[in-house]
DNA sequence: GTCTATACAGGGATAGAC
DNA sequence: GTCTATCCCTGTATAGAC
């Protein structure tokens, strides 16, 4: 209550205490890598450094404090998700783009991907389901977009769907990343742990298709 | 005790009790619905018709329930990812049914698959990660064969890594799965609910690229 | 805002009778 | 193989002092 703040109502980013931040950090890394029913308040509590009342106080229930994580997770993502789409290229330079800052993401926060992931594979229309859907949703848009434009210009085809083109390149990202273990010990699979190559291999095909005659 | 058993060690499918079949199916549901720390045994018990007890006298632990499941449901896919491979056809008919017949299993599988998605996303090398990795790894690598054959016989380009190929149809069928509640009220989008549009638009792409020259 | 102490429920697991 | 009864722990949440 010292301090000043602006609007209590609309952008509540760091409008926590500091006491309140240490507890989101801790509960977002436990949440990350366990989940929800896995972690313990009291875990929480001894990673923020504070005591398990203090976590109540501040968010009032587990189930708020695992919400209030999921905002601030996907209010973090949000500015990142626009350097995906690189304006005035023509359409293969973009889809590169857009390929390879995709994959790239995805890789760099692994544990905002779980947490996602995780409210995703709950169809039971619980938690912060509409907060994981938007976030998907949103890049998912924002290729479209780049693929309707492109489109537009005839630099493709009119037939194909924008939309199943999209969800060619996104799923590949997204299974690279949740399959990364697995394709690991995989023989005949050398691009585990080389997004880049990946990305180009994936636009590669997407853009040239994959018969030999052309 | 008073059946005949063939061979304990082996293929121990069903050498289970009735009551032990029972548990096992209740979990089977729980789990996949739910995941592993938010079903109870007492729940497991509830629906299966038995005792708390009866389900540890089965099973031993938690633990051991819960691998016996994804033993189970492993050891049924198993055969039903053989039907995947057409043989005898040229390579755009192989790549179209396996597709179609790809898609359609996985959504006809949704417990099954719930249940291997979330031990992939455990990253913690727990439980029965082996199990799902294996049974991932197994489609992936038919679905490569496939395409390793076509490009011998010179039908696809020699160029194309067929692991990213793969990918990227194994991806976004998985991406169907995992997304449908979000695509559905997703304008634009117009197969959340049309498995066959959606493959048949991916083998289009797949074959023939993006890109209006050709 | 932060703590200590405590209430209360539910979970996994075992003992022992039938 | 199946049950009832029970143990013990941990988890969420609250009360109330500082």
């Amino acid at each position: 209550m010292n301090e000043v703040k602006e609007k209590p109502g609309a952008a509540e980013v760091d409008a926590y205490s500091e006491g309140a931040r240490n507890i989101l950090q801790a509960a977002e890394q436990l949440f990350a890598g366990q989940g929800f029913d896995a972690v313990s308040i009291q875990a929480v509590a001894q990673n923020a450094g504070v005591s398990k009342a203090n976590v109540f106080h501040h968010f009032g229930s587990k189930e708020g404090l695992y919400l209030a994580v999921l905002r601030s997770v996907c209010q973090r993502a949000a500015p990142l998700l626009q350097t995906l789409v690189k304006e005035g290229e023509d359409f293969p330079a973009r889809l590169d783009h857009f390929a390879k800052a995709h994959v790239a993401y995805l890789l760099a926060h692994p544990g905002t991907m779980r947490l996602l992931l995780r409210e995703l594979l709950e169809s039971d229309a619980r938690r912060g389901q509409e907060l994981a859907e938007q976030a998907v949703g949103e890049n998912f848009t924002r290729l479209i977009g780049i693929l309707r434009e492109g489109q537009r210009r005839g630099e493709l085809r009119a037939v194909v769907d924008p939309a199943i083109a999209a969800a060619l390149l996104v799923g590949a990202d997204m299974f690279l990343f949740q399959a990364r273990p697995v394709l690991r010990h995989l023989k005949g699979v050398g691009f585990a742990d080389a997004p880049e190559r990946y990305s180009e291999g994936l636009v590669d095909i997407l853009l040239h298709g994959l018969l030999a005659q052309g």
